[in-house]
DNA sequence: TTGTCTCCCAGTGGGAGACAA
DNA sequence: TTGTCTCCCACTGGGAGACAA
């Protein structure tokens, strides 16, 4: 089931995420991937086998993005099909689609976290007025009471039909018919958040975001989630072997970590910046409005997080402690690409030249012909 | 979650299924289980890689059996540990338990398709006569009109109140109040069974059997289904190489063949049984009452069905033409353990001689010490 | 014997303003 | 400004027998 529309599905993944674009080159996680997996099956990962062939990284091509929606929960998700790069493919000068980041986050629309009210049997939703000012279409006011029909598309293109109505004393917005028609179609309950764009093209469209309820994640009765874990590692290491493609689906609001990194992004946090333990740094997160804000941290080690399977992975290589300790929420081990040291030794202009494609003497480190004495290892 | 009740998980699953006993040895197939994988998702399977070190049938030992119901659809499924034998293991002499086979259907029970009427919201569920005087209570015929109030347990030992009431001009057997939330709450349409169950505890056990409703499945967004694929096939192979335990879901009604059978049953099958083109044989199908019956149909080929990945695997490799062609039901390839031939040659007492341990020339074919001559490659 | 219909009326719940946080 | 309550009454749908397949 494809979602058709980009901007809803970038709306309902959160201001954080953005995919990058087709054709690009990006840095293939296999653990991040498999965190998703344990998140997703609910599973913590017992024993598996080593894939000793297959790097904690793969620089990949990304050949296809499709934005999708899972029918039963609306949940977004992206599938990506990835073709893993030969060493001289790796280091062909970037394409200037792969430096920019763009993020598709719409203007003109609200996110509301639905109350016992507007979920309960009696009545409908009660629309902020601000929200309801700047994102629907003004009201007849010489109507008395003022209203008019809304018609909003889902992810699904599927059409939803709801009275918005201005009444009330004192005043107030609100979506009467059809509303409980679509609260229990889409069985949300209190807690859940709806999101309403108004588009350039004048349509008005609709998504959910759910609250998170880590134990509704149902434990699949197809495949055991070791037998899951082994396909995610056994599909990456059969195709970094032949390089042929293979696909994978990326969850943004299951997923604890992106898995797949720009290569621009992945080789200026790794190669073209200093950390260094006590150093102090800032890292983007979502607020529940769906907005952004930055929290604190110091980096208090640096090590690999699975010596055993994964060595020398800078997947999470990056311990950090959090100054508002009302975390739980915030892990301990983020990895570099994620975090904005507050003092860095920039070590090249920060426009990167476009550099012609030459034979370089190694791999992935000397991408950029940076001198080895200046790199981390 | 675990299922239980073996009773009610043996009548959902329909009769003609029976899981071989813990601590059996039984013969896994890949290529069924990648059959089940690919009716669970929806999707063929494209290019997959080669497993060369991965046999078509893996002789295991079965250490845990456990019986399983989905939290959101009820659909009954088994987990199974399983183990790959070393070929002297494989000779072991059969236990007594992996010959017998239990066949575990309950006997006081009925299963009844439900109509427009039964779904629709206006009233509740109409009983047919018999299966109330059998399977229910009886009722206090003292009373005007006669009621009781029934509790049933379900898969997950919830349990669901009904009224049970005999009124109406003529009389009948109905289930009015529970009835429709028990409906909603399953999501239960015309055309689903349920079934309930009179057991031994003096227990009400309720069961439900969807309709076939393939297009429902939906494609998991956690992963890939070549992930998955490829998933099954490595562990498999993981556990083959190292003789390690593998887990597995059988899913008994969105699978279309068993693909974990007992050892016992594939020996008699492949090596003591003769067939050849042109043969008669009969096999068991499951009708839309729960019950069983056979069709008839003639072998009209042997062969590899995928020669490419699978060379000399037994799955489904009788091509067959079936006498009543109500078909498109029953699948044109059939293997040899689901079938019985009409004319056989016996090779042997059909009571097994259980034998002592000693050593084999060479692996499997030799199981029973049949001369080679007899034996069909 | 049992599937569907219609009838009856109790209770659910949409939709309104009141009210207070 | 907006979350919750209560009130009102239209309509849904449980539960009964009628009736026909």
């Amino acid at each position: 089931q494809v979602c058709l529309n980009s901007e809803l599905w970038h709306a309902c993944a959160g201001p954080l995420v953005s995919l990058p674009p087709v054709g690009s080159r990006v840095v293939y996680f296999p653990q991040g991937h498999s965190e998703q997996v344990a998140a997703s099956t609910n599973k913590e990962i017992d024993s598996l086998p080593s894939y000793p062939s297959l790097p904690p990284q793969l620089v990949c091509q990304l050949h296809n993005v499709t934005m999708h929606a899972d029918v039963e929960t609306d949940e977004v998700y992206a599938q990506m099909t990835l073709q893993p790069l030969s060493l001289l493919e790796q280091k062909d000068p970037y394409l200037p689609a792969e430096l920019g980041m763009p993020s598709k986050q719409p203007t003109n629309y609200f996110c509301k976290t639905l109350t016992a009210s507007d979920t309960s049997t009696h009545g409908g939703f009660s629309v902020p007025r601000r929200a309801a000012e700047k994102v629907f279409p003004p009201l007849d006011f010489a109507q008395q009471p003022p209203a008019q029909e809304l018609i909003a598309k889902d992810l699904h293109g599927n059409e939803w039909k709801f009275r918005h109505i201005f009444r009330g004393q004192p005043k107030r917005h609100l979506l009467t018919t059809g509303w409980s028609v679509f609260v229990s179609a889409k069985r949300l309950v209190a807690g859940d958040s709806v999101l309403f764009i108004w588009n350039d093209n004048n349509q008005l469209l609709l998504g959910i975001r759910r609250a998170n309820r880590p134990q509704t994640v149902m434990p699949s009765s197809v495949l055991s989630s070791d037998s899951m874990h082994i396909g995610l590692l056994a599909a990456a290491a059969h195709a970094a072997a032949t390089n042929s493609r293979f696909t994978i689906f990326y969850n943004p609001r299951a997923s604890p970590s992106e898995f797949v990194i720009p290569l621009a992004k992945y080789v200026k946090a790794v190669y073209h910046t200093r950390v260094s333990v006590g150093m102090r740094f800032r890292m983007l997160f979502e607020t529940e409005e769906s907005s952004v804000r930055r929290y604190m941290g110091t980096i208090t080690g640096i090590s690999d997080i699975d010596p055993v399977h994964w060595p020398n992975s800078h997947w999470r290589s990056v311990k950090v402690g959090w100054d508002e300790s009302t975390a739980g929420q915030r892990q301990p081990r983020v990895s570099l690409w994620e975090i904005e040291p507050l003092t860095t030794f920039p070590m090249y202009p920060t426009s990167f030249p476009f550099r012609l494609k030459r034979p370089w003497p190694t791999g992935l480190p000397s991408l950029h012909g940076i001198p080895y004495e200046f790199e981390q290892k």
